[in-house]
DNA sequence: GGCCTTTTGTCAACCAAATGTCATATATTT
DNA sequence: AAATATATGACATTTGGTTGACAAAAGGCC
């Protein structure tokens, strides 16, 4: 029913009636979204969409849970899961489109795939390559994922957990401190052009990436 | 009940039904407002809150007590022991969703977060940052606490183990005088620009952070 | 598969900033 | 002037961030 509300919507619609097809088609498409059924054969839904959302979030489209259920108790827990938002059976089509179109909006690949640029420093997400005064420089995955995050995420503060988090994802559990060691690596690389002051330091907080720091923060 | 009241209302609710639950769902879920019952199985509420709010303030949501007892020395109990607010059975569901929002939004994230701002002097807390007329200036955490405390609470005269208490937490403890020398250090980072002034001793008491007193100083 | 290179996470040593306390100086009140 | 309260400078300690080294893991290549 739901492909025949969306594909006239110019929608392309996959199915999968377990969370083996699931992951098979996953794998093998770019999809942008997931509308997922509170109950899948073998597995619930809830335990899959926290299956995904151990990937670091780029890697993974964005979940819409469908539910029979009213009980909001319920609800509760597919939010906290990782699911992006809710539609409770029986829906409009209206306002399951409307739900769509808004969770794809946020995390549209248009988003993701910008370039970004900020005084001669430069990432690329599609070429997946940073330049610096349109000189190429080399970056490890990891060292590269960084930087995109903070390019994406100017002039905040972020703790070394939510750095954690955002960065290598919700698993994959590592030593906080490990982050410093990373900052350390990408700043060595962005020093001969002195981009490094870009990448500040919040004592007792954690990193900030401030692009306008030109003048550095004197007391 | 209460689920019932406020669910439809949009508000996501768990429920615990003991002390161990609730510090589990706490630690496992980013809560807006604790509705606590007076008494907890195997231990009163009262001594919950007390422990709770042995953190610093901004790391456990505000608490609303839920009590039988109309006896007025039970609610300065409650209130004193660090609930933020107090409803007494039997209440109707308008007066319950009144102190709800009330108390959220005297504590939520919006708040907390709000840039703030008085004659040039602006705190960021998004960024973790503090700006004398557009000019970063370096903090210690201490000293950013206590300046984010007093930007956040103006006009109100403070005693230094009020002070202690909201910027350091309940735990913690250090003698009163500490106030003082952080006061000291705070004064002479914003001496410069005269934003020093804000910062008014109250003979007897304590502190007040007075942001209108530019003219008030010089008398 | 086996070999080599790169990347990654962790650790411990090192260094610097921040903190709390105290003793002393200064201000305010009585 | 005495009593009380606050301001200030110095200091030892603690906390937190940086750094280089290293071993394990991952990835590329034949």
């Amino acid at each position: 029913m739901i492909r025949y509300i969306l594909e006239p919507l110019d929608y392309q619609v996959g199915e999968a009636d377990n969370a083996q097809d699931a992951r098979r088609l996953l794998a093998q498409n770019d999809y942008d979204l997931i509308l997922m059924d509170w109950m899948l054969p073998g597995r619930s839904g809830l335990d899959f969409v926290k299956e995904l959302k151990q990937k670091p979030r780029k890697q993974t489209p964005p979940v819409i849970m469908l539910t029979a259920r009213a009980d909001e108790s319920d609800k509760v827990q597919g939010l906290d899961s990782g699911a992006d938002d809710y539609v409770t059976k029986p829906f409009s089509p209206r306002e399951l489109v409307a739900r769509i179109k808004a969770v794809i909006r946020r995390n549209s690949d248009v988003e993701e795939e910008k370039i970004i640029e900020f005084s001669g420093l430069c990432i690329d997400p599609v070429r997946h390559q940073v330049t610096l005064m349109e000189h190429p420089i080399n970056l490890s995955p990891a060292e590269y994922n960084l930087l995109h995050f903070f390019m994406s995420h100017p002039d905040r503060a972020y703790t070394r957990s939510q750095i954690l988090d955002k960065v290598w994802g919700d698993s994959a559990y590592v030593e906080e401190r490990t982050v410093d060691v990373h900052i350390r690596r990408l700043r060595k690389l962005l020093t001969p052009s002195g981009h490094d002051a870009f990448i500040q330091t919040v004592r007792g907080v954690g990193y900030r990436f401030t692009p306008s720091s030109l003048e550095l923060a004197r007391n």
